[in-house]
DNA sequence: CCTATTGCAGATAAGAAATATCCACGATAA
DNA sequence: TTATCGTGGATATTTCTTATCTGCAATAGG
């Protein structure tokens, strides 16, 4: 089992994106040089936030990206899920019907009890998930995390932040 | 994020060896065809639940794999874990470091508030993994499942199982 | 002994999926 | 008009999973 790197790279970026001011976006490129991460691919990784409605992008000369909803309403869940799909882990090959004897469709009707068990414990990984919000990630990162770090990424922010003109969308909270 | 193949069989033929009598054993060659599985792949999956110490195999002629411990002490979490490895599914990279500002390593010390967040899900994931026992797979499976297949599978065992000469490891409890 | 059956380890290859790069296009602020 | 930015498609490249084959050690039965 293993989640593909693009997971660590959304959660980092959406987690940058929290503390961007107001309406204001900041593009992808500028994510990527934050995380020295290959700017052509993280774009894939963004898209698939902006179709999840996680993010929301602005094109054009000071566009980029910036959080479709409030911090406090986005979870860990909701990110993994868009980079990773909302299919399950375990995948039932339904490989009891595959032996030598054949038996009559009616007799799986019932689902497989292992596939049942599986999804079951899925069930909880993902509540788990559902737990932890973006914004008790960036407040922790606040609180406890090394000021000089912490300090750096505020700075980088404030310079690749760009404000907009006008938005249709209310101020989001912090 | 995805699971092996690997694991579903890997479930499926420790169930089926939870139903084999005393010590006797069951060829791989026989669990393969049981699920209509490739012979020579699944001797791999096999191998690595006896290197887990989930079950036990005996060269020779008459030989197989029976379970290493009774079915009760056995969990999903400890078969999911031999066949996919004991790394968390998220791996931090610590991408963070990786900004254009570099920053003194004393920085980093402590850990990256996302890879916690998302070991803690894991935990949880693991925990319920934990909870589910082969026995009570084994167990649900001849409460409720179709009663044909049930019928077929203890079949298949009886006529593929081998009893043993003699044992230095005591009989395992059913 | 001898043979047949079985598990084990290693090499290897085919296939799928994740990772990464590039380019043409539409949108838009200046 | 131009330069910047997101979008989508095409395409490598790498990595992992899946799968097969071979030779070897162990051992039950004759």
């Amino acid at each position: 089992m293993k989640l593909g790197e693009g997971v660590e790279a959304a959660i980092h970026c959406t987690a940058t994106l929290a503390s961007v001011e107001g309406n204001s976006t900041m593009p992808g490129a500028a994510l990527a040089e934050c995380f020295g991460l290959s700017a052509s691919y993280l774009l894939k990784h963004l898209n698939m936030l902006t179709a999840a409605s996680i993010l929301e992008s602005v094109p054009g000369p000071a566009g980029g990206y910036r959080l479709a909803r409030a911090a406090e309403r986005i979870t860990l869940l909701d990110i993994v899920l868009a980079i990773e799909g909302r299919e399950p882990a375990f995948r039932c090959g339904e490989i009891r019907r595959n032996g030598p004897v054949k038996i009559d469709a009616s007799a799986y009707v019932k689902p497989c009890g292992i596939n049942a068990a599986m999804l079951k414990a899925e069930r909880a990984y993902r509540a788990a998930l559902a737990e932890l919000k973006l914004s008790d990630i960036v407040a922790d990162y606040a609180a406890e995390g090394d000021p000089r770090s912490f300090a750096a990424s505020c700075a980088f922010v404030a310079r690749h932040q760009r404000p907009q003109k006008s938005s249709s969308t209310p101020q989001k909270q912090m």
